[in-house]
RNA sequence: GGGAGCUUAGCUCAGCUGGUUCAGAGCAUCUGCCUUACAAGCAGAGGGUCGGGGGUUCGAAUCCCUCAGCUCCCACCA
């Protein structure tokens, strides 16, 4: 039988992942004799396809369950996608643009229509991508937001809301998308700064005939919307004007002069144009002053007929032609190259227009308080916890909530409104006549539904408890079904910081609202996955590598490896292909040790010294492997736990410990070592697994024959136990010695095939003990004597905690290398010497430091005069 | 404008409540090896005054001040 030199995935993957589905071991379901673990997916957009940061973050959502899994919980993975109503109306729209049908010519149900069929065409492609990643969700449980309970869940949970007073519809400034004809969330809007011009207009005061204010604007096409000219009290230069009013150019309509603090005096003129149609902090101000609110914009972006002029025109086409106008009025005073920072929108990129419209709401202050402050006593867990500070701040100035979208693809607003702007709220229109007869104390015909639909968080924010159960929103009283009770609150949720507010915050707002207790423990927040020049990984770029081109070429394993080498917890990850080859070859390395171990015979004769000892030191040090790893994980510290059992097994167990009970070539292996061997390699498999999936799996069943749900998959980790220091630190001290003696062999050009003797002057404490056999066998040594004295021939020596070790090299060394080599050694050490017994001679130091500290440096002495002495003696030996 | 954070080897980052895991890891680099598990490998080596300056202390990468540079979040001053 030949086994390939190379580890080969991609059977091995497609072979295991639908064993595993075969058998059932991703699903969940309540077991009250087990602890339960749950992780919610965040589910992603259902036109999505997947990318590198799906890929980090999925993967360690499957290191997390795999693991709890493999510590005998009920492990419960949670799938689904999001509706995410812009995202997939725009690619709906899209592709209704490509087949000639534009979406104003369809109607509400049409238009639906399509969106569903592109929904069951593309809408599970990520879910099947995250399959070839290995992720071990219960896929019976898949979950969409706009599934039917799912929706009804959002509708019901509106309706709560508004019967609890925390919904409202208000006229408010929102961001409005002239384009898309929609508002948006303030985390819709790209703020970029662009290059615009500052007009200073003048104004005409009333009543004189030259007395004139000016205001600097960088929209002059609203100026007809005008309904003060606000000035700072404390600016002397308008003293005057206090309680006059100005005439607007153009329409010459007569405001007043206001005063507020807020005015710049430094900025412009010191006078500031009041517009509360058409600007945030106008509105704010306007409502404060109590001033006339004129809109003069369409929707479309277009003026309207209360501009008087220029009705029709777009606002920039307007600009344009009313600062013309100003100038040719004589009213434009000067223009000013000006940079500002200006919002546009995320999905048409046209440029937002603040704008009041009536809008629902979430009203925001007293709903988030049990959030805001579980996150801030650790009930819900940040880590890194620096997001702690973030989360704070956004909680301590949350704004209300602006739910309402203008657009078709969601849950609709279930709102009814009468020919005269009167409405209701309840699940249909039956109801809501009812309703309507109630509250307005007279019966009516017909009622029409709000068109809009609901900002898609205001669904996914229930998403932790909707995927079990969706029908707790109909009845406040409900206590929800078995699996609610049993998986929630789940346990982490891994995600990423920018989503922090409009997602993770939301889910604790909903979870404390409905369930009085958080929606998850821990919150994982991933970086962001960029290329290695440090830029974001974007289409338009090029730069984000194909996942799939990547597993198919690396296999998963190696991919998920590759990504987590470089990925602590909240920091970017900075992607480098040759991570993902470093996880390739991390998994050949295991293969190839499976390949040596797999190719011994077993003989049952006696086990050599070296062996008993190689075997005692490996379980040690796996056994310390497996405490720093439980360590790692609660901390969450996941690069961290894959690097300690990369090198475990890289390090300790192929450099080291397989070197040290290899047999030689042809001969047989004895019995006791061979079985040992196979256990400690099933256990490090298992601590692998939840990393790597698919090898693990794969020579779990290579290395023995096993019943077909024997799967490592479901193995029990181990757990950590109590280990022997002393073997560790003998045999980190067995460890220099070989170094040293290869580095000798290096350096003097021996061959390792050449056997070397080797002389040992041991002092009162015993350097190693058991160890001797590993060293002569690694170190390839003919004998090691001990001896009292120093030997009188040319050696190399080194010294290991002041024992002091010769390899005899007559003839084989350079003598005044050697020299020289020493020389420079001892200088060393008589330099470090004197900056202990500075130390040691500096009263204060004696009597401040903690005595522990004082005997370090103690030892640290004679340490030091013990290698210059051996120094010393090597330089004449020389001679 | 408000807030948070970062700066340690060529790169990416660990270094918790000042003192033996204090100057570390992985990768990269260099040297020598196709040694019968693995060249996607083996063995070995070099490399940092812990961003600059100042202070506290017997002692500072670690605490304080200050300067410089970078990043993110929030707000969106006409």
């Amino acid at each position: 039988m030949s086994i390939s030199t190379k580890y080969n995935p991609s059977d091995v993957e497609e072979k295991w992942y639908s064993h595993w589905m075969s058998k059932g071991f991703f699903n969940s379901k309540p077991n009250p004799d087990k602890e339960p673990f749950c992780i919610v997916i965040p589910p992603p957009n259902v036109t999505g396809v997947l990318h590198m940061g799906h890929m980090l973050n999925n993967t360690i959502q499957d290191i997390l369950i795999r693991r709890a899994r493999m510590m005998g919980k009920e492990a419960c993975w949670v799938p689904g996608t999001d509706h995410a109503s812009i995202a997939t109306e725009a690619k709906v729209v899209a592709m209704l643009r490509e087949r000639g049908i534009k979406k104003s010519d369809l109607s509400r149900d049409e238009f639906l229509k399509y969106a569903w069929e592109w929904k069951e065409k593309y809408g599970g492609i990520i879910l099947e991508q995250l399959k070839k990643l290995g992720a071990s969700c219960d896929w019976n449980r898949t979950k969409f937001t706009m599934d039917p309970d799912y929706y009804e869940a959002v509708i019901d949970v509106f309706i709560d809301l508004h019967n609890k007073g925390y919904i409202y519809r208000g006229l408010r400034m929102v961001n409005w998308d002239p384009a898309g004809k929609t508002a948006l969330a303030d985390d819709e809007v790209i703020y970029k700064d662009v290059q615009s011009k500052l007009y200073y207009v003048r104004y005409q005061i009333e009543g004189s005939t030259d007395e004139y204010i000016t205001i600097a604007t960088v929209r002059p096409e609203t100026i007809m919307a005008d309904s003060a000219i606000c000035i700072n009290p404390a600016d002397e230069r308008y003293k005057h004007l206090k309680g006059k009013r100005a005439i607007i150019p153009l329409i010459n309509r007569a405001i007043p002069i206001i005063e507020d603090e807020y005015v710049a005096v430094d900025f412009g003129t010191g006078c500031l144009k009041v517009t509360p149609a058409h600007d945030m902090n106008d509105y704010e101000l306007g409502r404060k002053h109590k001033l006339e609110v004129i809109d003069i914009l369409n929707e479309d972006g277009t003026l309207n007929e209360k501009a008087i002029v220029f009705v029709g025109e777009d606002r920039f086409i307007a600009r344009k032609k009313i600062a013309k106008e100003l100038e040719q009025k004589g009213n434009l005073v000067k223009v000013e190259e000006y940079s500002s920072n200006v919002g546009f929108s995320e999905r048409t990129d046209a440029v937002i227009e603040p704008r009041l419209s009536l809008q629902w709401f979430v009203k925001m202050d007293t709903i988030t308080q049990p959030a805001h402050k579980h996150v801030m006593d650790d009930t819900i867990q940040l880590i890194p916890a620096k997001f702690k500070n973030t989360y704070n701040h956004w909680m301590s100035n949350v704004r209300d909530w602006c739910i309402s979208r203008q657009l078709w693809w969601g849950h609709r607003i279930p709102a009814w409104y009468d020919n005269k702007g009167n409405y209701v709220v309840a699940k249909t229109l039956n109801e809501a006549l009812t309703v309507y007869q109630t509250k307005f104390g007279k019966s009516i015909e017909n009622l029409t539904q709000d068109p809009d639909v609901m900002d898609t968080w205001f669904s996914s924010w229930l998403w932790p408890m909707a995927v079990f159960d969706a029908t707790i929103f109909k009845d406040s009283s409900s206590k929800g079904n078995a699996d609610l009770n049993y998986y929630y609150p789940t346990n982490d949720l891994v995600t990423a910081p920018e989503i922090l507010f409009f997602w993770v915050a939301r889910m604790a707002i909903a979870g404390y609202e409905y369930r009085k207790e958080p929606p998850f423990k821990n919150v994982y927040l991933t970086g962001i996955v960029r290329d290695k020049l440090g830029r974001k990984m974007s289409k338009s770029l090029g730069n984000s590598p194909d996942p799939l081109d990547l597993i198919k070429q690396y296999g998963a394993d190696a991919i998920r490896t590759g990504m987590l080498f470089s990925a602590p917890a909240g920091n970017d990850l900075l992607y480098d292909e040759k991570l993902v080859e470093q996880g390739r070859n991390f998994a050949n390395k295991i293969w190839n040790a499976f390949r040596l171990v797999k190719g011994w015979t077993n003989e049952s004769i006696p086990a050599p010294e070296e062996n008993k000892v190689a075997i005692d030191w490996f379980q040690s040090r796996l056994d310390q492997s497996v405490a720093e790893l439980e360590d790692h994980f609660s901390k969450f510290r996941i690069s961290d736990a894959l690097l300690t059992t990369y090198k475990l097994i890289w390090d300790d167990f192929c450099s080291w410990y397989l070197e040290m009970i290899k047999p030689e070539f042809g001969k047989p292996i004895d019995e006791l070592t061979y079985q040992r061997t196979i256990e400690l390699f099933e256990t490090l498999l298992k601590v692998l697994h939840p990393f790597m999936p698919f090898i693990t799996e794969e020579l779990w069943h290579e290395l023995k024959e096993r019943a077909d749900n024997d799967c490592i998959i479901v193995a029990a980790l181990p757990l950590s136990a109590p280990y022997r220091n002393d073997i560790l630190i003998e045999a980190g001290a067995a460890f220099q010695i070989v170094t040293e003696i290869r580095n000798t062999r290096n350096t003097k050009g021996i061959s390792p095939k050449e056997a070397l003797k080797l002389l040992v002057k041991e002092n009162s404490t015993k350097l190693v003990d058991g160890f001797w056999p590993v060293i002569k066998k690694l170190a390839n040594l003919s004998s090691v004597d001990f001896v009292n004295e120093n030997p009188s021939f040319s050696c190399s020596s080194f010294v290991i905690k002041s024992t002091e070790i010769f390899v005899p090299l007559e003839g084989k060394m350079d003598l005044e290398k050697e020299r020289e080599a020493i020389l420079k050694d001892l200088d060393y050490h008589k330099g470090f010497l004197i900056s202990v017994d500075k130390k040691l001679s500096n009263e204060k130091f004696v009597a401040g430091a903690p005595p522990q500290v004082i005997e370090n440096e103690r030892r640290k002495k004679t340490d030091a005069e013990a290698k210059i002495k051996a120094l010393e003696e090597s330089l004449r030996n020389l001679n």
